[in-house]
DNA sequence: CGATGCGGTAGAACACGTTCTAGTGTTGGT
DNA sequence: ACCAACACTAGAACGTGTTCTACCGCATCG
């Protein structure tokens, strides 16, 4: 299973995804520079069997021995490419968030003022991940596990927030765009936690965005 | 060991937490009133040998087997008074929390603006995690699983922050306030989980804190 | 060519949360 | 006094993430 990509069906796709856009990861202390292709191969599909078995079942169905068998690969072999499960799906998430933000930045968002302008974003990133329920609580759930690579999968979800939300806030203040930014950032991290861990529906945490971009930007506006 | 409720070692201690306090815990479905004193005693021994390995050890020093030999219990007779680990780290925190709160209420917050008064408060409650940093941190951890009991042990979490900043924010808005404070449960939530799970300091915590009350309250006041 | 080392494979083994089995008080109703 | 229900106990068993053992093939270096 490829990445699920679609950020809305009808949506024409951006340039594929130019490989140089995405900065060296560091993701798991594998410099992918360095792998043959045969490496990359064998990576690229362990992370494909995590999105397949992910988007079928969620967090519990991403099995080592399934992602093994899934990706035709030794159960050992997936630890020599990441350190644990959650890496492993750490690295789908950054693999999905970046293509993504690409998509929700290239349209330009509806609203008349930059609240409703920055909802607007966000909700179309929900969106995204509401049409793969349990793909996205599976890679939020390893997100915020203990021990998810050592850049720390939310800094990527940070990052992704801050570059959609950056041409939006380009009028506010420098200082006060990275703070509204950074507060956004937490907010978003920890409704989709809530979400996935189940105590929360997909409408409450768009209600939350909601009210945080509201009372965070408004009064800069 | 009991729950290590000192915030500060030279403040002054407050009334002893009065029982009826604590709002009836809808905790894990069991009712605490029919409960007999056996039950209760157990229970609570549960609850304290959970404090004490995780002050020891964190997280993953709680472990069910020690719990029990701990408590004088057998492994299957947590399983009936909690449904999982997480759940009685959850319900120590739950105890925690409580107390730390209280505690916090009392005290004056310094400050000659409500961000800055917010700010103290919000940092004293840091302060009085930082000095168990263990357990903080396998409480966090609980909070922050998929079966932290059924309330969500996250919305004790909030609650907290609600009834200490309620008073600060006493002049704004109802509205204004409601929609600060429940950002702001966001933001403390979500740097407690980065920072329990290895991938932040306590510095960063109050930073993010400290930035988020700035940009969150100073506009209104 | 042979040695060496690395990355791969199959599968057993291990750790810890959780569940199950069987047996033992203890209690409350008749 | 007896029976049924129920909470507790000791310990085995199970599931899944992770690690270990033993072995193999292949490339690089001398």
């Amino acid at each position: 299973m490829q990445p699920p990509d679609e950020l809305r069906p009808d949506e024409p796709r951006p340039d594929e995804l130019r490989p140089d856009d995405v900065r060296p990861d560091e993701d798991e202390g594998v410099d992918p520079a360095t792998l043959t292709p045969d490496q990359l191969g064998r990576r690229q599909r362990l992370i494909d069997a995590a999105f397949e078995l992910g988007a079928a079942g969620g967090y519990e169905a991403v099995q080592m021995r399934d992602v093994a068998i899934t990706a035709n690969v030794a159960l050992a072999t997936i630890y020599r490419n990441f350190s644990s499960k959650d890496e492993l799906l750490a690295a789908a998430m950054t693999e999905w968030t970046d293509r993504l933000r690409d998509r929700v930045v290239q349209r330009p968002p509806k609203g008349d003022s930059p609240a409703e302008q920055m909802i607007d974003v966000l909700n179309r990133a929900c969106a995204a991940m509401q049409r793969q329920p349990k793909l996205s609580a599976a890679l939020i759930r390893a997100l915020s596990s203990p021990d998810a690579g050592a850049y720390g999968g939310g800094s990527s979800v940070r990052r992704s927030i801050v570059s959609m939300g950056e041409g939006i806030l380009s009028q506010l203040d420098q200082q006060v765009r990275v703070d509204i930014l950074a507060v956004l950032g937490h907010v978003w991290y920890s409704s989709l936690i809530s979400w996935a861990n189940g105590r929360s529906s997909f409408e409450r945490v768009n209600e939350e965005l909601e009210r945080a971009c509201h009372v965070l930007i408004d009064p800069y506006d």
